[in-house]
DNA sequence: CGTGCCTTTGACTTGGGTCAAGGCGGGTGG
DNA sequence: CCACCCGCCTTGACCCAAGTCAAAGGCACG
């Protein structure tokens, strides 16, 4: 990925630009153009139906790419926010798509990036469909931990950027039902909070939350109910 | 879309197969190297956890690719499966990029392709998450008879190619939910049982159908209750 | 040191899951 | 041609996980 990165430099050499926590880089609606991809930061897209429901559909990191959903209609069909400072390498779409046809290795690059994203939209799906609120919970901050752990990031202190209503859009439940989720963990000693708030989480030992997603916890009576 | 098909016929002559209800394209694991264009017939993608929950992420049918997750990794993440007679071109993944870097209209129809993937498998996340049991099953319906016509076929027919399981699973409910659901539909006019049995379902007024989904029933007392 | 947002926790309600009992229809073999 | 079977679908009764509503505690910032 870091490597991807470097190509891309080498290639293109785009401009990059810092963001601000709640700056949007693009809005749902606007004609698509441009392509990001995050050097840093943390970013979510927010889609909105005609009706007004609003839906976080997807949580991006470093190495990320922003924006190949505008591809199809030339309109980008949601809303990308900055949940912290970051950075971002803007493209032109048109560049990118030039350097695509010259450098093989810049389209095996492009698609990889796509490929991953559908990839990881139905692993959030089949999250949502077939696993219940508390081990829906864990298994979202297996994945941050793995995600930040692959980025070269630390993985057993995970500070979340958003609040529990923005972690219960995105997991399909209700922030009073992801506040107790996180506190049953924590009792469970799953999960720690940080001294910095609530926001921060560290875990002591992935492997037993990852154990704990696929068959709950270990029935020997020692758990605390409710 | 009937262009793009055109345009891939023309540039790459793909091989093509007859495929029945059942017939697996592709298999969880198995080294991606081939995509497959579906000329006619409906598919379901199948993922499955490693601790074997099983979950159809995505539906596809004319127009539509298969194969696209698989770049990322090298590997199909999920099965690809017939859910009745259909006909796809076979196009070698190598053709394909050799395609793309010499012809930018190839380009453009692959990458338009990836995206419309990743913003399908976005709405279904939006449909799980933010629509109860009923207006889910209406949503469906209504994207299933949009996409129908969009393809050139008719709309206000439908022939679902899956048993009550299937479709509950892909919405995210058990199968007595979606024949309540689909009962309830019934009962209150929006959708007709077809004489061919209970798979085939007809919709009056789609309009009518598209508003209950985004508002429920008109509020006029005169709806059976459960 | 207040004011407002975020979070937690409790009490209650409810949508949808679970379990169980038929019903329907198409295919097979007697 | 009929009887039976088997897979799929529907419906009812019951129950529970998660939603809703409400109250209060914590933290951050002016």
């Amino acid at each position: 990925m870091l490597e991807a990165m470097r190509i891309i430099r080498d290639l293109i050499q785009p401009s990059a630009k810092v963001v601000r926590a709640g700056d949007m880089i693009f809005r749902a609606a606007q004609p698509f153009n441009t392509v990001y991809l995050i050097n840093a930061g943390a970013f979510k897209l927010v889609s909105r139906s005609l009706d007004g429901r609003e839906q976080i559909v997807s949580l991006k990191f470093r190495g990320d790419w922003l924006g190949f959903s505008g591809i199809a209609q030339g309109r980008h069909p949601c809303d990308a926010v900055a949940m912290d400072t970051g950075n971002i390498s803007i493209i032109p779409y048109d560049t990118l798509t030039e350097a695509c046809a010259r450098h093989p290795e810049m389209m095996a690059i492009v698609h990889e990036g796509m490929s991953t994203e559908i990839t990881h939209e139905r692993q959030s799906l089949m999250s949502v469909c077939t696993l219940a609120s508390l081990a829906r919970v864990a298994e979202f901050l297996c994945a941050w931990a793995r995600s930040m752990h692959q980025r070269g990031l630390r993985a057993d202190e995970l500070t979340l950027r958003m609040t529990r209503a923005d972690l219960g859009n995105y997991l399909g439940m209700t922030l009073e039902t992801v506040s107790r989720c996180l506190s049953r963990l924590s009792r469970e000693g799953l999960i720690r909070f940080g001294e910095r708030g609530r926001r921060q989480i560290s875990i002591p030992d992935l492997e037993r939350l990852e154990q704990f997603v696929i068959g709950g916890l270990p029935a020997d009576g020692q758990t605390a109910v409710q």
